[in-house]
This record gives structure tokens, sequence and C-alpha cells, in this order.
DNA sequence: ATAAATGCAAAGCATTTGCAACCAT
DNA sequence: ATGGTTGCAAATGCTTTGCATTTAT
């Protein structure tokens, strides 16, 4: 791994991410940022929630095929995601190691991680 | 939902899709195709996806952030995905339908469907 | 006859990257 | 000084789309 130096840029991501639980998009989090450093690029946003998922500190989503959407909680949990609005919820759920072990009896293999999402109509999208 | 009508090129992707285990992209798809259908193009093999996709007869799984791969078993099941040669991999273990409960409770959501996925090292590529 | 499906090529669009300037260590 | 980081813009690369033509019903 490279030596990360610190940077202004890195900061205010990581810090916007660690205030939202909206999940959102690269995009979204380049518009919050430009409030606090007006002349970022797009790039270095691209670049640097890189750099945070590599290094734990955040957690990239991919639901959808277009864009991925970044959590600022790195430690892995679940997620609900909305058919109508789109929008993704944290589950307030405990997370079952155990699910690993069924995988590894399955087909023998080495499992470090999983990923569990759930899909449907959030509460404000229940009536449609 | 619109009258569909059948084309050669949809039979061959579906066969195509339904005949092997491995979760291509749409572009392996493409080549595997060609074979019978030497001049059909991408666009349509993208069309296709997306049909049999909405019409319940192929799986779409969105992994990495590039491209999707598509599975030929439309029943939901879960997979395992190597993080050293990418393959996918079906998991036979039983779909857990229990798991959905436990996410309405825990929002308030109307769950209508999970995805399950395991992330690690397959057998072939355990020693690296 | 009618509308769905196709091939082709152009367009879309999120994400990546090359490069010179800049800045943290 | 060294090399990680940035802004800018051009480039990628998967996927989608417009359009004239073909084809299934």
């Amino acid at each position: 791994m490279k030596n990360r130096r610190k940077s202004r840029q890195r900061e205010v991501i990581l810090k916007v991410l660690r205030n939202t639980d909206s999940h959102p998009t690269a995009d979204w989090v380049y518009e919050q940022v430009k409030k606090e450093v007006p002349n970022i690029s797009l790039g270095t946003v691209y670049r640097n929630l890189r750099l945070l998922t590599e290094a734990g500190e955040i957690m990239e989503l991919e639901f959808g095929s277009t864009y991925s959407r970044f959590d600022g909680r790195a430690e892995n949990h679940y997620h609900f995601r909305c058919d109508v609005c789109g929008r993704v919820f944290d589950l307030d759920m405990p997370v079952m190691e155990e699910l690993e072990d069924r995988a590894r009896q399955a087909g023998g293999f080495e499992v470090s991680r999983h990923r569990l999402e759930f899909y449907g109509r959030c509460p404000d999208c229940a009536g449609d």
C-alpha cells in the first residue's frame, strides 16, 4: 500500500459521507463538497472515493447498473432499496456470519464476506 | 406489457444462457450467439437481455461496477463471487424467505425479494 | 397491414486517466 | 527534494437509442 498524505479534499469527502445516511452517488458528494472546496473536480471525488473504499473507511454499493452509491459506514450491514423512489436504507438487523458457513459448505469456497440486500417499497411509497 | 413476437435472435440468446452456468457478460453472449446468427448486432443482444430479464426468463446480476452478468436461472438463488478470478458461482443452498421478515420488522418495508452474495476465493484460486 | 424486432452507427453517460502544476511530509 | 494529490479535459467503455428496414403475426 502506498503512503497516503492527507488532503483537504479527501477529508471533506469523508466528512460528508460520515454525516449522511442517504447513500449518495459520487455526483451528490461532489456537489456537497463543492460548498466547502469550490474548485474541487469530479475526478478528485472519484479518486478519493476509491481510496477511501480501499482503505476500508467507506463502503461502495452497486445497485442499479448506472451509478454506485457510497455508505459512510464501513462495517458490514444490510440494506433495503425501494423500487419506487430508489432510496437506500440501512437495516437495523444483526449481521449473520453463520450464513458464510453455509456458503463454505455449499461449494468449498473461502468466504471472507457477504452482502445481503432487500428490495420492495419503503413506507413512503407503499401506496402506489 | 407489449405483445412479443418471437425472433431467432432472442431464442438463441436464451438458449445460450440456459446452456451455461458461467454467468456471462453481454459481450460474451454476443460472441456465442454470433456463431449461430453471424450478423446479429450487440445492440440486439442488449435489447433482448433486457426483454428476457423483464419477462422473468433470466436474471441480471450487477457485481463490479463495470458490466452486468446474466444468469439463465430466474428463480432466486444465491451467488459466490471469487475476488481473484472474478468468476461467479451459483450456490447450492436454500433460499431463506424468513430473512425478508426480519427486514420487514427492521424498518416497516414492503419486501418483495432479496439478494445474497458471498465473496472470497474459489477452490481454484485458494492458494494465492 | 401493422407493429415488433433488427442492424448499424451515433449518442449517452458514469467513471477513469494523462499530464502539468501543486503541496504535504 | 520526493512523490502523493489535484484540476482540467480528453478518453474509456459499457450500454442505450434513433432510424430505416426487415419480419412475425
